[in-house]
DNA sequence: GTTCGCATACTCGGATAGTGGTTGTCCGAGTTGTGTTGG
DNA sequence: CCAACACAACTCGGACAACCACTATCCGAGTATGCGAAC
């Protein structure tokens, strides 16, 4: 069990984009040979996360993408979600017993992970970055 | 991101022999109608959790597998890693810069998550569905 | 009655295949800024 | 000087393909049990 690639380049991007505070919106490519991927898989990673309201796009020359407002109040968890989807980390195949005793388990070991996921906000992590700048 | 169902069909095999106290062993045939999975298919998942030392096998007619002596230190997070391996949740694949504080909060919550599965025992588990018998 | 042999009921492990999600590429379309050209 | 135009630099989204892990099946080999026949 693993996340994915997508989850690491999307934590990061937006981790760059916090830190970086630009004016201006930054494009795919500067993004993308940051990080050493594809611009075009990038973008595809990045469309998840304006979709999810977490980035918006500027289109045209000088275009990019620049985190939405309010973007301080940004959760792990938010990225997260975004880019893998809302569902549980755990399926018990036995669907005939309710209340099986597994899946309360596995779930209450999720909640605990999500608590730290959805209390790390990316701009305490910019500011972080920031002081070394 | 998701556990795979081998996880789930080996947890629910080993709660099943913690449950059942079966002096004999336990047959794959019959664990496998009783999750209604593949005999051919389960027994890969308990030859993993054999090589993790969770269970025996005693082959021959009548044979089948039983929990290992001291079976009632057995963990949720011993199955799992059985399972899933040893790997990390989590990669970062900017892999230049060590102290990746995106790394640094996944593993926190890995951890944590973590914490409840290896302090849930199969035993004690085992001991509720014995109460409805 | 003891022993041998065989059928049966199992596990074990390798080979193989389907399936779905992840990762990644390609391309055409739309949008915006910039520079150029012609009046 | 200004407007119209062309071009370059972007994003957007769909289509597509490679790849890999998970899931699953099949089969041959090995092993223990139990039963029956032969001595």
């Amino acid at each position: 069990m693993k996340y994915s690639k997508a989850t690491d380049y999307a934590l990061h991007t937006i981790l760059f984009l916090a830190a970086s505070r630009s004016e201006t919106p930054t494009g795919v490519q500067q993004l993308a040979i940051w990080q050493n991927i594809s611009p075009t898989y990038l973008s595809k990673i990045l469309t998840k996360l304006s979709k999810a309201d977490m980035i918006y796009s500027v289109s045209g020359a000088n275009g990019g993408y620049k985190l939405r407002d309010n973007w301080d109040e940004l959760t792990f968890f938010d990225v997260i979600e975004a880019i893998e989807g809302k569902n549980s980390i755990f399926d018990c195949c036995q669907g005939q017993r309710k209340g099986c005793l597994i899946l309360e388990t596995m779930e209450i070991a999720e909640q605990k992970m999500d608590i730290v996921l959805k209390s790390q906000k990316i701009s305490s992590l910019a500011e972080k970055i920031s002081m070394y700048k």
